[in-house]
DNA sequence: CAATCTACTAAACGGCGTTCAATTGAATTT
DNA sequence: AAATTCAATTGAACGCCGTTTAGTAGATTG
């Protein structure tokens, strides 16, 4: 019969409602207060269940990171449409940013969480970040072939365009941005971005 | 008698013999296994002792990344001697990566960590942080008056110019580099601020 | 010598992640 | 229909954590 597909079916609901109620503690109350006693308690299940479910709570945090990511690869879809190069990668940036303003809670656990660096180096990959990260690549190569940008190590200036738009939401999503007695709001992101931007392609042009 | 002032330094001993145990369990096991319990038993103390000499956890951490800063400003010192500002600007930015890469505990803590955002936002100041950001947007402006970089707001291209290498040690400090198949050790920061400088600046010239 | 005051301890509170023996209840076999 | 199997779940515990508080020991003061 099928009850072993059906026990199977189960089973992953049950896992799926454990990361549904994960992410529903995560987003209303944040990171640091996602505990596995809550998260099994929305549920109504015993604490010590999850762990049928899953080996620890990264693993969960895990999970949660890749609903972030999906969300994330929503916003940056929109650049896509855009045919010149470097104009894509800039609107990448700018979505980027816009990701990170407006799901600091995902962006965090995606980009600067030690939980997810955690897993993702005992998994010695990290799919999500590859995919973006490969994607990036293309694009760095892309404006070098029609000369918007020097030639050199594609893999290097990706993580170079990466660590500038990382910088900004990083400082902004842990709050070290009060050192600058600018608005910490929306404009100031984008007006640095600009900024940076203008230094980095207006010479040419 | 001077037994007034005795207690004073007495107390103001324990306080400081509380931090110097705190750095040393911070150094030695990292900022996860950093319990009051932990420094409480270095000093073989209760840990409700510690509570006459701090208000919480995070009083302490404050405490730690002081310590960091003090450091931090000797590495950025040896670009303090460059005439020219915006050589002054690149060395410090090198200076600040290489904190970041010898140091990556307590880099990880002044920039990164909840800890220290939740303390310098209660003060609603960060002494430290404003200090090396005033010199930086001192340094920016003086680019902008010489003509090396468009005149713009000070205080945004600063913020630009520091999202830039806190990006790279962010992304490094909190292992998210694994994603560009490249070696994160110490090439690989080098190298993609050396990409973005060359950017920046070497078209105009 | 008694009173005061400070530093400190001991014990507890409520939280956490995680483990594991025991139990339940449904599916399968006899 | 009864006995067996087996996974899901519980309940209780372990050892941590930050923090609070009543009480104590010992030096300082009057």
């Amino acid at each position: 019969m099928g009850t072993v597909e059906r026990r199977q079916r189960e089973h992953e609901e049950t896992h799926e409602a454990i990361v549904d109620a994960a992410v529903e503690v995560f987003l209303a109350e944040g990171y640091e207060a996602t505990s596995i006693r809550k998260i099994a308690k929305k549920i109504e299940y015993t604490p010590g269940a999850v762990y049928s479910y899953f080996k620890d709570k990264d693993e969960i945090l895990y999970e949660i990171h890749l609903r972030g990511f999906k969300k994330f690869f929503e916003y940056l879809s929109q650049a896509l449409s855009e045919p010149n190069p470097m104009e894509r990668l800039h609107k990448t940036g700018e979505l980027y940013l816009k990701f990170a303003d407006e799901n600091p809670e995902y962006y965090d656990l995606m980009f600067i969480e030690r939980s997810t660096a955690r897993t993702i180096t005992d998994m010695s990959c990290w799919e999500s970040g590859e995919r973006a990260h490969t994607a990036l690549v293309q694009m760095v190569a892309e404006c070098m072939d029609q000369g918007y940008i020097p030639k050199s190590d594609p893999g290097v200036a990706a993580f170079g365009f990466w660590s500038l738009v990382h910088g900004i939401a990083a400082l902004l999503v842990r709050k070290r941005c009060v050192v600058s007695h600018l608005d910490p709001q929306w404009p100031l992101p984008q007006a640095t971005y600009d900024f940076m931007w203008n230094l980095i392609v207006g010479k040419s042009q």
